[in-house]
DNA sequence: GTGCCTGTTACCTC
DNA sequence: AGAGGTAACAGGCA
């Protein structure tokens, strides 16, 4: 599910319900090797009492800072965040409850179980391994090239890697290197100057109107991605490419077509992105 | 029912 | 270093 645009909205979502400034007065756990440190008898201990001073986004990290640890949420697939007031039933995939101080719970539901809760003293190690913010104003042209630098691995799977460029997933990924022009199975170190830049471009484009459209939220059922406030996004009626496969692309009508890249569907325009 | 697919990442071997 | 495979899981879909 979440990439940048959705874990950015997600962000929005618990600042707009007014998160902030709650205590945590207890927490439930219901599926243990959802928190992955510490162990889960020392989170319990810890998180009681505290309060959520703020919360902002690292790639796809969620950081809630608390009064005393930083919280590191990664929703990876199917992670997802709600509001319930404190003695609704726990539902079938919800693996964590905090309680608030204000008669309600964040309920954190997460159907296949990948997503990881990690509480620490300091986030600083785990938020310096991944990379650059593609949003940030450090995030130019000539930073870019500099990161490209002469990697021989594929385009693709080179910006999948969170260590180089924080936020991008298969679907943003996919949309960027259609935009950009570039065959998803380039090498890096092929990439022209021209081709760099415009694919900068590319990746600040996708993202920014992933955002504007409140992310992407593929398929109905309740696994897809929703906002806190149980919206659906609107930026899957948008895609280019990304489960295009069999239409036209918009830009030049040739038929998408989807492979394998890097063990991950891949779509692309065999006519505007050229091996 | 069966088999295959999935938006993420970690870990393994070659 | 990087490619390729597998794994963690559960549900949707043909």
């Amino acid at each position: 599910m979440p990439e940048l645009p959705e874990v950015e909205i997600v962000v929005q979502g618990l600042i707009e319900e007014q998160l902030i400034g709650k205590k945590i007065t207890d927490a439930h756990v219901h599926w243990h090797r959802t928190i992955f440190t510490p162990k889960v008898s020392e989170f319990l201990r810890r998180i009681k009492g505290q309060i959520i001073k703020s919360i902002h986004r690292r790639g796809k990290w969620i950081v809630f800072s608390l009064s005393k640890d930083t919280l590191l949420v990664h929703l990876r697939m199917t992670g997802k965040f709600f509001f319930s007031p404190k003695n609704q039933e726990t539902s079938q995939h919800t693996r964590v409850e905090l309680m608030l101080n204000d008669g309600r719970k964040l309920v954190y539901e997460d159907s296949r179980k990948f997503g990881k809760w990690h509480l620490l003293q300091s986030a600083e190690k785990q938020l310096n391994e991944i990379g650059i913010e593609p949003l940030s104003k450090e995030f130019i042209k000539e930073k870019f090239q500099q990161i490209i630098g002469k990697h021989s691995q594929q385009i693709k799977p080179f910006l999948l890697n969170q260590k180089y460029i924080a936020g991008l997933g298969n679907i943003y990924v996919d949309e960027a290197l259609w935009e950009a022009k570039i065959h998803p199975q380039r090498k890096v170190s092929s990439l022209k100057t021209k081709e760099i830049n415009d694919l900068h471009d590319a990746i600040q484009k996708v993202l920014t109107k992933g955002i504007k459209n409140q992310g992407t939220t593929l398929g109905k059922s309740r696994v897809n991605y929703y906002s806190v406030s149980g919206r659906r996004g609107n930026n899957q009626l948008k895609l280019n490419v990304f489960r295009q496969e069999g239409l036209p692309c918009p830009r030049c009508g040739s038929i998408i077509v989807k492979t394998v890249v890097a063990q991950r569907g891949t779509h692309f325009c065999p006519q505007c992105q050229k091996a």
